[in-house]
RNA sequence: UGGGGCGUCGCCAAGUGGUUAAGGCAACGGGUUUUGAUCCCGUCAUUCGGAGGUUCGACUCCUCCCGCCCCAGCCA
């Protein structure tokens, strides 16, 4: 599975060079999520980066949230968070980390920065900020609190702090230089003032550092080596380095920046995602049309394959579209390879077997997986009444057998484990529709070919109607109708697919299925790959949801 | 118009002065097959955003041009 020709991506390459220099001499790394939504694919590629890399290093790993800012985050999306990372297999470095755990340090800091004149507690507005800020093209201006004596500037910090102050009246601001061309050195903010309680710190804090004040420290403080994020990003690194040059950390760690991972079709913006969750366009983070990763474990998609996917994807600077048919090439892959065959009709329509005696049952033995006999055989009865997919049939014997490999008129096929037959009649309603399909089976024929002179169209799936279980099918359609639905505007939810999830009930399956586990894939042959639903309301309903139809070349003609 | 980043096959992507310009996905042929699945074999860039230049020799170095992405949150 893992390609050996792949190539070491740039950021091997920077460690390699890092440890053959003695910069480091352990790799350290972190996935330093912020607990304000749920994982999703993009993340997926970001955690296997840093797990992998520090692992192919003998290095480690931490998990570390981002929660500087309480009015978006909640306990909730931790534990999810949590529970994702888990899910793909990785085990971080000690305890979980939080960004809250180093306010005292941080604020120590601030004070440290203001005290050398690096910093200083400004007055302005929000709007004025923006204002004296400048354009792209054009420098901006100095605050007219930049050079208010240190003293002053903590004093008002501590006041900030401890909640003496109104939300929007005070910022503690970096002295850099209004005149950079990047917009990050122009005084950025490193603490604002919010009085919104902390889902780990209560209402200790009035203020909360900002991204890059604490960013850069919490990895310093880690001890990480390699600071991993995505391009956006780039511009903030001489702003990261700035604070890591001026300030008494214990550390040097030094940020790099990768593309981050776009798939057709798919949203991936932690800020969209949750608008479809709150205006219940999806059941929730994880229905299984998202891109989370609790969806996709929800739709049956297994961890390996999403680190296989992710482990193929290459590490470098540009920012493309994966075809989302990369992706579902691996979710094949994986589950072709572990997942266990069994039979279900889907829309059923049932086969008379004229010349097999109506109380006679033979307990068929088929196996598991046609190529993987280790993982064993399973029991399926045999009876003269049985399900077959209504698609399977058809009364045109004019079809060639190359355009449709199924049963037909006075043609024969093979049941699937079983006998082949032949289609001799069929019995239809008032309205003309089909209910009941007469044939007979050709003896001995079981385990064996047919007589020369009988050649099958094909083989087709069935289940016996006296043992057949009741199920219910979840098929789901790509979320969004368009290939890029973030391109241009906001107005993504236009590309909403409205027929993404298409439930069917009443499908027959053999009963083998009746045992089925949470957490297993199974293959239905002939249609996709299916899991047991995580929502049912029983747990001995049967809800399946198709992770994924089997590859179909020639419904593409 | 400032700054940062990127442009190699439909998509992703190796390549760091001399290779027949890897590989994967997709596509298209063919073989095996009691899943129209899997598996196997084969085909798929005289060309690297464009134009000049340096060089015996450039996707790789230089110059100019074109295109795309990111930055003006007290979000991350």
């Amino acid at each position: 599975m893992i390609d050996l020709n792949k190539p070491i991506n740039f950021i091997q390459n920077i460690i390699d060079s890092d440890l053959a220099s003695g910069r480091v001499v352990e790799i350290v790394t972190r996935f330093p999520p912020e607990p304000n939504g749920y994982l999703h694919i993009g993340h997926a590629k970001s955690i296997c980066l840093n797990f992998d890399l520090a692992a192919a290093n003998g290095g480690r790993c931490n998990l570390r949230f981002d929660d500087t800012n309480p009015e978006t985050e909640s306990p909730e999306y931790v534990d999810a968070i949590i529970e994702d990372v888990r899910w793909l297999g990785y085990n971080w470095s000690g305890n979980v980390r939080y960004a809250s755990d180093y306010f005292d340090q941080l604020f120590e800091w601030a004070k440290f920065l203001i005290k050398r004149e690096k910093a200083y507690v400004c007055e302005l507005t929000s709007a004025q900020t923006r204002e004296y800020r400048g354009t792209l093209t054009m420098g901006g201006r100095d605050s007219p609190f930049r050079d208010r004596p240190a003293s002053e500037s903590l004093d008002l910090l501590e006041e900030m702090r401890s909640g003496g102050v109104e939300e929007g009246k005070m910022t503690l601001r970096a002295r850099i230089d209004m005149q950079s061309p990047n917009i990050n050195l122009r005084d950025p903010v490193l603490y604002r003032i919010k009085k919104y309680p902390h889902h780990r710190t209560g209402r200790v804090w009035s203020i909360y550092p900002s991204y890059d004040f604490a960013h850069g420290q919490e990895d310093a403080l880690e001890g990480i080596t390699h600071s991993i994020c995505t391009l956006e990003f780039a511009d903030n690194r001489v702003l990261y380095d700035w604070f890591i040059k001026n300030l008494p950390v214990p550390a040097t760690p030094k940020q790099f920046e990768f593309g981050r991972l776009n798939i057709n079709y798919m949203v991936t913006s932690k800020r969209k995602l949750k608008q479809l969750v709150d205006e219940n366009i999806v059941d929730g983070w994880d229905d299984p049309r998202m891109p989370t990763l609790s969806g996709m474990r929800r739709r049956g998609i297994t961890a390996q394959a999403i680190k296989n996917f992710c482990k193929s994807l290459a590490v470098a600077k540009t920012d493309g579209v994966v075809d989302i048919a990369q992706f579902e090439y691996f979710i094949r892959d994986d589950l072709n390879k572990h997942a266990k065959r069994v039979m279900c009709v889907l829309e059923p329509l049932k086969l008379l077997i004229t010349n097999y005696s109506a109380d006679h049952v033979e307990d068929l033995s088929i196996p598991y997986h046609p190529n993987r006999g280790d993982l064993g055989y399973r029991r399926v009865p045999f009876t003269s009444e049985i399900w077959i997919d209504r698609n399977d049939f058809s009364e045109d014997q004019a079809l060639s057998r190359k355009k449709f490999k199924r049963l037909v008129i006075g043609d024969y096929v093979r049941l699937r484990g079983a006998y082949v037959v032949r289609a001799d009649s069929v019995i239809k309603d008032v309205n003309g529709i089909i209910t009941e399909v007469r044939a007979s089976l050709v003896p001995g024929t079981i385990g064996k070919n047919a007589p020369e002179e009988i050649k099958p169209r094909g083989v087709i799936h069935w289940v016996s109607e006296q043992y057949s279980v009741d199920c219910c099918v979840n098929q789901y359609d790509r979320l969004f109708s368009h290939p890029l639905p973030e391109s241009g505007d906001e107005s993504f939810v236009k590309f909403i697919n409205l027929n993404s999830l298409k439930v069917i009930y009443g499908c027959k399956a053999e009963p083998e299925l009746a045992k089925a586990q949470m957490g297993e894939n199974y293959q239905f042959e002939r249609i996709g790959y299916f899991c047991l639903d995580n929502r049912r309301k029983n747990d001995d309903d049967l809800v399946f949801n198709c992770t994924i139809g089997l590859r179909d070349n020639w419904s593409k003609t």
